[in-house]
DNA sequence: TATATTTGTTAGACTTACCTAACAAATTAA
DNA sequence: TTAATTTGTTAGGTAAGTCTAACAAATATA
């Protein structure tokens, strides 16, 4: 029995990406909308509406008028597909060719498109098939299956509890640089001291020294946190 | 001074890499014509008359109607960073994701227009600094230097003389497939005994052993001839 | 040199991915 | 429960890159 490859354009791979993106991988939500997407792919409303009706047709997305959209499960698979390409170019750009964690995400956007099945495979046994990015977001493996992390970010975590830097959720090279400036990495473990109602900082202690961070930034830190309860599955 | 980089996109990249390996790389033209670069690239002459047209108002060839085209300086500096891209994936394929010969050449099509010079730079060094990729082509340097081989094809090879295979000028799947079945390969050393005048054959040593090749083969085997001068230059 | 053939150009059309402007539906707030 | 706001859709348009069909120029051949 044959199997029709069908061959989707870089811009079609990107808007199942973000719709993933938007949906599952934020697990909280099953569904997106038009505008939602426009804005996290840089394009009008009115181009994710014609690409909606494109990729049901496809069969890649659930679509209704004025509804929200969704992944089907052969949309999800190629999603998954391109997001562990994405992060294994990360990791190899980081790993072998010393790029630093803020310089590899613009070319993994680039090189995530690149098809060869042997490629990805080869690429991931030269890494040694590394279960997460440089920026600490999890890698799906060949089959598809994605380590679903139980984080959250720093801006949640109580005061008195001690936790453990495990990621970051804006990939942006400014943000990382900031990150690395403070002397937040992945894996540090940082302490909540207080959070000052005055100005919203919160006060941690990383390295052993006191520093402020803006709500802002906590939003965008990832951490597990020892205090409560951990878990992960593939 | 500002110096403005234009963007171009894959398809021009590969209208100029084209007219350049039919141009400047067989050494013996400076000019290509419409219906040639059609073939060479798979589309319609109508097609690359549009491209022409746009690649002269921006001036990276030099065209005029019903004449022949060729690359201006700018455009030539731009289809040697490309072909430098090309032949470094292919080294890379080769030597670090085990890739075999025939393999490399349809995934460094696409790797080839990935935009990011320290992704090129470092991969140059990560892989030597190699001087010609897995079909013995020359690789450019940093500095778009390309090295010009004197070298000519098993065809037109003097019986008696004493050879060494140096390249392909085929890069395709099935001649590279054939050509290791033959047990032909870059460094071989190759003896012409005789062409017969029957039905054309040439007949060769290699590894020891007498084989007859056909002129069609022998077209796309490169060697430098032991017994002639041989020269080589940046 | 006249004619046939090859080579190159033009016009008009299609597809993809994008846009703006106008509008319609759904949701939220008064 | 009407009105305001937000969200989503439609129509029509553009640019890139491709095509076909008709035509014109250049070159080769008789
Ligand atoms: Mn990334
Ligand atoms: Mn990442
Ligand atoms: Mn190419
Ligand atoms: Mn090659």
């Amino acid at each position: 029995m044959l199997t029709f490859v069908l061959m989707l354009s870089f811009t079609e791979e990107n808007y199942l990406k973000s719709l993933f993106q938007l949906t599952v991988e934020t697990a909280l939500k099953e569904e997106a909308g038009t505008n939602e997407l426009a804005a996290h792919l840089g394009v009008k409303p009115a181009t994710v509406n014609d690409m909606l009706k494109k990729l049901k047709e496809k069969k890649l997305v659930k679509y209704e008028k004025y509804g929200k959209s969704s992944l089907t499960k052969e949309g999800r698979k190629i999603a998954i597909e391109v997001i562990r390409k994405h992060r294994l170019w990360e990791t190899f750009l980081f790993e072998k060719l010393e790029f630093s964690w803020d310089e590899v995400h613009e070319v993994a956007e680039q090189l995530e498109h690149i098809q060869s099945k042997k490629l990805i495979d080869q690429l991931d046994k030269l890494l040694n098939y590394p279960v997460s990015d440089p920026h600490g977001d999890p890698i799906p493996n060949a089959k598809g299956e994605l380590l679903i992390l139980h984080q959250h970010t720093l801006a949640e975590e109580l005061v008195g509890h001690q936790c453990k830097m495990t990621g970051v959720k804006d990939n942006s090279s400014p943000f990382l640089k900031y990150v690395d400036q403070l002397g937040l990495a992945i894996t540090k473990t940082i302490k909540v001291l207080a959070r000052h109602e005055y100005d919203d900082l919160i006060e941690i202690e990383v390295n052993g020294k006191r520093i402020s961070v803006s709500p802002k930034l906590a939003e965008n830190i990832f951490v597990v946190c020892t205090a409560c309860k951990k878990k992960s599955k593939r």
